[in-house]
DNA sequence: CGCGCTGATAGACAAAATCTATCTTTGAAT
DNA sequence: ATTCAAAGATAGATTTTGTCTATCAGCGCG
């Protein structure tokens, strides 16, 4: 048995002529003829008594047909729940976010997207770094915005969004002044929230430069307290920028490479290229690779 | 297309294994990875996740799933109406389900009755109220097993099965302890897939208490995304017990009314007094009354 | 009694499904 | 960290299935 064979038999039913249901169907008349005479024969008796001038149904066919047609109609239902899915009527858009990410950056981002997708609706969660990457896995996130310190897993397709410099609080130097990485690696390190990316980023940073990283054994539980700790001298805290807050953007010292040149961290978006993409997260995409980053650099509407 | 195809991804879907499914399918396991392969590319997305080590359902997945149980169902249905037809012994009961029903626990309910009478092929549907209630009046269901939130339409017998209790997800709150139904009310609730019963339940509740409900914009489209979506805090989730996923189990709190009792969901079986009932099903539908609600229970063998 | 229409049959060809063999990945155990 | 085993993916050969063209056979009509 056979959903094509069903179809057949649906259409010779409704038709009263092989010859018509085989054009309906879009094959030829021997064709159709085999395929309801196989599936008269695993079925073990007639659905059609057959003249050569009027087709019509056994008291099999009769009884079997309404079973045929529910067979029929529950695989046009799993289509149309299959075009569902790719065009549902309500739209919903999880963003998960680093807590290193400046959000207020991806919500000017994400504006110009949301405002031509008005029926999208839009939640932002923010996580840890595995977390993400789990839910992301999970398909309970659709798009993550985090730093790129890691290799993302297999089947994962990530578009840079912007970069901004890391800086240094807590050094005691010329407030604003550039300072360079063996500079700082000998101070010690106020770390921050664990899991959160700024750790991991902060030792490959210090690993490529081949320092090593003195750490206070304490471990300050938001960006806030670090910058709390380092103004007490406690030590030095490494930040994006966005993270620090107005108050002391001015002492904040922006931190250079072994080369001398400023030291970034890159955001970028993942998403999972394997998950099936309704439309609005297809659109999403696009825009996040054609469009979100000359909106964020300011070179576009 | 094919049935085959559909055959082999509700096996991979129960066994959570390609190399499982294979043997019981009688296949080699690259013919059915292929096959699953084949259809997720028709379908525009993947339906597992696949690791070397699980296997598991993509959110597309899951909404698919019922929809793919329901075409085999119907095959099920026809290949037992030809042997019917043929062997006049053969009988047939037509179980349709709320998706709000605990199935396990109604297939435990009916095992007994099954035994004893083991001429009769059952098969279970899963459809929404309105569907249930077309069915059960067309003679396309011969019993009708689902939530007793509305009155049923003249000439329907109803029999209470069972009841279970209403939990809480994504509330913040202790996990698993009760909370007051006015403790939600306040909440933003997320809603389930619409006509399954669960967002007349919760209507009807938070109406007999006075309260109103905030509802979330968007529609889950099936349990596991509500829990899902409590998960990262878009609202939170009222469901039965059994439709909470064993991970979430201990997280649900259970939800009490105004009195403080424990708020729960009654189900019932329904059927027409009017239809002709054949022996087999007179002997279920007096099974249902007497004895059913002790097997439920616990306390018959 | 042939004629025309319709479905069945036959043989060739093309498409698909499945098989065996092998590779790759992953999660766990050492 | 390294190794190992189990599970899914991939490749190429082979078999099976489905469809085509061409033709035959049966039924009803003039």
């Amino acid at each position: 048995m056979n959903l094509r064979q069903l179809q057949f038999v649906l259409r010779v039913a409704e038709s009263g002529s092989f010859s018509a249901a085989a054009a309906a169907c879009n094959v030829t008349q021997p064709a159709l003829s085999n395929a309801v005479a196989q599936l008269e024969e695993e079925f073990g008796g007639r659905l059609f008594h057959r003249t050569t001038r009027r087709v019509s149904l056994t008291a099999f066919g009769q009884l079997m047909l309404p079973k045929i047609a529910a067979v029929l109609t529950a695989e046009a239902e799993l289509k149309a729940g299959v075009r569902g899915f790719h065009d549902p009527q309500h739209l919903v858009l999880r963003i998960g976010l680093s807590p290193l990410v400046d959000s207020p950056r991806i919500a000017r981002m994400l504006e110009p997207y949301l405002r031509r997708n008005n029926t999208v609706d839009s939640f932002f969660k923010e996580c840890f770094l595995d977390d993400l990457n789990i839910r992301l896995g999970e398909e309970q996130l659709d798009v993550v915005i985090r730093p790129a310190c890691t290799e993302p897993p297999a089947g994962t397709v990530r578009v840079p969004i912007y970069t901004e410099p890391v800086c240094v609080l807590g050094t005691g130097g010329p407030a604003g002044a550039p300072i360079h990485l063996d500079e700082v690696a000998p101070l010690q390190l106020v770390l921050g929230p664990d899991g959160c990316g700024l750790g991991e980023l902060v030792r490959c940073l210090f690993a490529a430069a081949g320092e090593h990283v003195l750490e206070y054994p304490g471990q300050a539980l938001s960006y806030q307290v670090m910058q709390d700790w380092a103004l007490i001298g406690i030590g030095v805290a490494l930040l994006p920028m966005s993270k620090i807050s107005h108050a002391q953007r001015a002492a904040a010292r922006p931190l250079l490479d072994h080369q001398g040149k400023p030291v970034e961290v890159a955001v970028e978006a993942w998403w999972s290229s394997v998950a099936a993409a309704p439309p609005h997260l297809a659109a999403l995409q696009t825009y996040l690779t054609d469009v979100a980053p000359s909106v964020i650099a300011g070179t576009a509407a």
